[in-house]
DNA sequence: AGGGTATTTTACTCACGGGTAAAGAGGCCG
DNA sequence: CGGCCTCTTTACCCGTGAGTAAAATACCCT
């Protein structure tokens, strides 16, 4: 019961002991903030390994070793944490349009820059909270803070798609379907990412956009099989029934 | 407070007066069963439009017009309402594989219409319970059970992909990879249909498969602009910027 | 040293909602 | 008619978990 702090904060506060009188104080702050992201991200953590209803701040301060008041000192509700969660996650994403912004590439290409961090900010800790979290979870307010977020990001993506068309870059297609089934397979992430970790979301973002890229259909070498073959091979299940 | 019954169930009683004896009890089965489904879609509703958690039994029960006790009469939990949605959304897309499993057409058609199906399904009404119920909501037993039904369709959906690439219907591609991304596309669905039902859910599900098949990059008409004026469009934020 | 501020704890309150016991209401059948 | 089975209600119980008041501790600065 009484195997206290000796923790990471503490260690972490002597950086040069011969500093200025405001340095206590400047250091202060800067802990603070370091707490109540820790608590940020705590909280991240435990929603997406028990869902938002299943954690209870009870929860989330004895995985920080600590007590619930002490959450509630840095953030005013369960609410707002769930809020701050989705932010940060959504952040990542909002960053990756910035930086993709300045290049000087075909849209395709800006747009994949996108996909790729979108997919690691969806496989990341704030993920779920991103992607899974219920907007009615949250205060009018809040959600729809969110719903513009998300938003946002929906009609980034549904830009740069149009962009390419325009560019040549991509394919003629509906940038609003196409945008959804892009954001979708990336969002899915969240769904399964926890089971299986055998890839990095970037990885697996590269791996999805190859797939949309490419499409389904075979390429060029005009259907290496002819149609009689095809036909064949099935009419009445034939191999694979294992 | 007593605007009672005179409703659907009750209407629906006598069918043929001069009935057998026996009769009245089988139409009491028949009704027991009718009034049951009714409780499981109105669970399904409810939990579709506020979420699992934000959805009490008394909500259910006064949607129905009855008191909560009575929705026990047909349920036995909360928790098996959820996973009865959960089970009645995911027969249809097991229907659908069994369907397609007569046909005597390449894989890639059959997955088609194996995805049109699944379309379906997640934009009906058991589509959130299907896709957005986690399974920390349910007893350990019940989790199992679910998780092993999604497994089943999505090995379902990697099989058909692999079959379609021996059958050469379908370009070469990792089966896994690509059954998650068609499986999150669609699951998206799920999302945000709720808020823009301008398609059926087939019809997104045939949206979804063009943009799949065909795929993002410029088809055949090598790219009708050259590589030289691809970038000439972009090299620093020229047009839409807005 | 000691007042003051920042942080954390102990010890509560309280509403909500899942679930149940037990009493009615409405027939069906003898 | 009167007992019996089916269905529904009223009236509860009780655990859980969000949120708080107020005391205690740690820490800084003069």
């Amino acid at each position: 019961m009484n195997n206290r702090r000796s923790s990471p904060a503490a260690a972490a506060k002597q950086p040069t002991p011969s500093a200025s009188p405001w340095r206590a104080s400047r250091e202060r702050v800067r802990d603070r903030e370091l707490k109540r992201e820790a608590v940020i991200r705590a909280a991240a953590r435990e929603f997406n390994r028990r869902g938002y209803h299943n954690t209870s701040l009870d929860d989330i301060a004895a995985r920080l070793e600590v007590t619930k008041p002490t959450v509630y000192y840095y953030v005013t509700s369960k609410e707002q944490l769930l809020f701050e969660c989705f932010v940060a996650g959504v952040e990542q994403i909002r960053a990756a349009f910035r930086d993709v912004r300045q290049l000087a590439v075909p849209a395709r290409e800006r747009l994949n820059a996108v996909l790729r961090h979108y997919g690691e900010a969806v496989a990341s800790e704030f993920g779920w909270c991103m992607v899974r979290a219920e907007d009615q979870d949250l205060s009018p307010a809040m959600s729809r803070h969110i719903k513009s977020l998300k938003s946002e990001i929906d009609h980034g993506i549904r830009r740069l798609i149009r962009e390419g068309v325009q560019d040549g870059s991509i394919g003629p297609c509906d940038a609003k379907m196409t945008a959804f089934a892009l954001a979708g397979a990336l969002n899915w992430i969240a769904h399964w990412y926890r089971e299986d970790q055998s890839l990095t979301g970037a990885q697996i973002a590269e791996a999805f956009v190859a797939i949309f890229e490419g499409g389904l259909r075979p390429r060029g070498s005009a259907s290496r099989l002819s149609a009689r073959e095809r036909t064949r091979r099935r009419a009445r299940g034939s191999l694979a029934r294992r």
